[in-house]
DNA sequence: AGTCTTCTGTGATAAATGTTACTGTAGATT
DNA sequence: AATCTACAGTAACATTTATCACAGAAGACT
């Protein structure tokens, strides 16, 4: 393996990162991969060493409504706590960057629960984590209008990469916001005269 | 104690239950009482044996919105999440019934999640239903319409109480959903022209 | 260069929701 | 019974968001 679980995973124990080798398989996918859908059955629990993962709601209409990404050193919250009882899933994940991830079959997650403390750890802060991201979602839509959830999800996709371009055409930013691209293009026109953003084609760079 | 723990959490082992009346504090709140704010640490994790707690996200503007009600037999999965680093909470619990709760230290539920193999399960279970229950929230305020989100709110509250009435006032509801009463006045008044409802004073008579 | 496709900008208009203002009514209080 | 208060109904209007229609610009392809 090219870069090692322990930098990815830096908290999990060295017990535990063989432990993981042996009995995970990692496997790559590419971009635009559906990794699972609404109603589907989990039968892995997935953490992500590269690339990234897109988790949202899919609307009847083809919206595909963003709940959080998954990035290096994160784990799918939904499939472990659909674990116990291998329940389906009420949600969609889709590459957004070709990724690679280690696959651990769903029974060895109690297994781990009760063997290694830093798998525990990590299960509890990723479930936290998690929940309170979607409550936040929630707080936004429940709330704001839309020019204020333009501006979260800018923002958000900024942190996530670290860098101040959002590359992404208006019609995608649409599309996880539930809306429609005329409403995106206008609203970022108006930020832009606010003097928040610059606007290219396909890309978006925030000023402040 | 009136009714047994044993009856009202099933699950639970003997040795579990024997543990949780040594450790835990029974505690009784009247209807009104905030146990939780946003932003609070929190040091306990609350099991519900009587009454009603409305969990919800409040807005700037004195919103309460709704994320769910705890109930007999539930736990609340904030203060289990919280638990490890002794977070501050995310959101507001407010009593709407009068309720009895069993308080338990935070520190003991690490313990426990090792030793006690229902209570394992029973946290597991609690972070999955909320989970749930928070992302159909998220899917019914981003994909639907008002009317639909206030059939769905009704419909959630008859089935939470197993009866067909629910005695709310307009205002609540509007609270609730944040929205105007006005708003829900006049949706109600189209659904009973429907014939889906029938309106009283302070209350509404779920017809089909 | 010319053609195509995708992305973006913008006006006009429609629909949903929020706000203001006022009325009536049921039940509680005196 | 008279009064008071919380609740409910509704019209008129404002605002936000969605939809339709179209035009221009950037880059891809031949």
């Amino acid at each position: 393996m090219q870069t090692s679980l322990k930098t990815i995973f830096p908290n999990f124990s060295s017990d535990l990162i063989s432990t993981i080798e042996e009995n995970g398989s990692l496997q790559h996918f590419e971009s635009g991969t559906i990794l699972m859908r609404t109603g589907q059955y989990i039968k892995n629990t997935v953490l992500i060493t590269k690339g990234k993962i897109k988790i949202y709601r899919e609307g009847e209409d083809g919206g595909e409504f963003l709940m959080y990404y998954l990035q290096p050193g994160q784990a799918c919250a939904i499939s472990m706590i659909c674990t116990a009882k291998s329940e389906k899933s009420q949600i969609m994940a889709k590459v957004v960057e070709d990724v690679t991830v280690m696959m651990i079959p769903l029974q060895l997650m109690d297994k781990w629960m009760m063997e290694h403390r830093s798998w525990y750890e990590f299960v509890i802060e990723t479930y936290r984590s998690r929940f309170e991201e979607v409550l936040e979602v929630v707080d936004n839509i429940a709330f704001r209008s839309m020019d204020e959830r333009l501006e979260f999800y800018l923002k958000r996709h900024s942190d996530a990469c670290g860098c101040s371009e959002v590359n992404l055409s208006h019609q995608e930013i649409a599309t996880e916001l539930n809306t429609s691209r005329e409403v995106v293009s206008r609203l970022l026109k108006k930020m832009e005269q606010r003097g928040l953003v610059k606007l290219n084609r396909n890309q978006i760079e925030l000023l402040k």
